[in-house]
DNA sequence: GCTCCGTGCCTAAAAATCAGACACGGAGCT
DNA sequence: AGCTCCGTGTCTGATTTTTAGGCACGGAGC
């Protein structure tokens, strides 16, 4: 049952996409790296953006199980900061593609699933419509994913923490401004 | 090809090995812990001793080719001590158990590789009795196990490099007079 | 006595990996 | 326009690896 190989061939990408750009690595380097035959990858997967993809959904999945639940801001820009930069060159390398989609549509996922739990969090006991909350979710999702976009495309250089801390300062209490102004008594 | 379930399994014996003595490791706890029938266990090893002494072979191996030539005792030391504190409490849970027999074979064969290569270095260019230079190799690796074996007796507590160096500093030129005296002119 | 557990072994089935081929299309070169 | 090289995606059939399940034996504990 074990799934060795498939993890090989995932951390092989994995190691490829930390040297070099994501459109210059080929099934081929994947296989000779972890130097299994090239049908077993196609045994596993479909295509090069499949392995992607399932990478990163595998990642989304890990992060979920780890953070059911968000408590505060800082905890939000923690996972999510803490996930780019974990394969920093990897990020990039999959960022400057020409399959940026996955990784942006990938980002957008995280930042909505975490926002999400944090924002519910702070809904308990309090009545809002539904569609007022999926606006206050979509609106720090935003907020969330023009900062990070704005950052990879800034090559990561920022400290993008302590612009988030900023922002933060900046903006404190809007949530529960937003909530309060919703909220049906 | 790949060799990754192998590989797993011995993974999951030296990880065992840091928590516990060999002889209180199973091969189900092995199969459990890398999530392999135990079966495969059998289709790659003998049996639980055979695993343990394939690992020590190859880390062997490894340590021969690092070091195709030993330069001075001091290095000889490095070696040895560096291989006893690579995997420190895996290395006392196999000289601890009922099979210590395999540990020290193990530990006696380095030493032995390293000495020899250490004095061949130096009787190289020198004519000395193939005897004479057997006999000289046995004593320093004597010394070297002996004292390593006494260290690990002793949970490996006791900074053996320094020990060492000051036995080295008691009998300085010993192994020059010993050469010396048996060189055929 | 008994039971429980680990071992070692076996067989047959299933799953995974392999070698080797093929057609297609794009890129570069003449 | 050719042509060649290379990567992709697909297929077939052989081979290797891994699995499930059973069985006999022996030691440890009750």
């Amino acid at each position: 049952m074990s799934g060795l190989t498939k993890k090989a061939i995932r951390d092989s990408f994995i190691k490829l996409l930390n040297e070099k750009p994501l459109n210059q690595i080929t099934i081929r380097d994947i296989v000779d790296d972890c130097g299994v035959n090239r049908n077993t990858f196609y045994y596993y997967f479909e295509d090069l953006p499949s392995l992607l993809e399932s990478i990163v959904n595998e990642e989304f999945d890990r992060i979920i199980k780890e953070h059911p639940t968000v408590d505060s801001i800082e905890e939000c820009l923690d996972v999510i900061i803490d996930f780019a930069l974990k394969n920093r060159k990897a990020a990039l390398n999959i960022y400057r593609s020409t399959n940026r989609d996955i990784y942006e549509q990938y980002q957008w996922r995280i930042c909505h699933h975490i926002v999400t739990t944090y924002v519910d969090g702070n809904l308990a006991g309090r009545k809002v419509s539904p569609d007022d909350r999926k606006l206050i979710i979509d609106y720090m999702t935003c907020v969330l994913f023009g900062f990070n976009t704005a950052w990879l495309n800034n090559g990561m250089v920022d400290d993008l923490q302590s612009r988030f801390h900023r922002l933060y300062e900046l903006k404190q209490g809007e949530l529960e401004e937003m909530i309060a102004r919703c909220e049906i008594k």
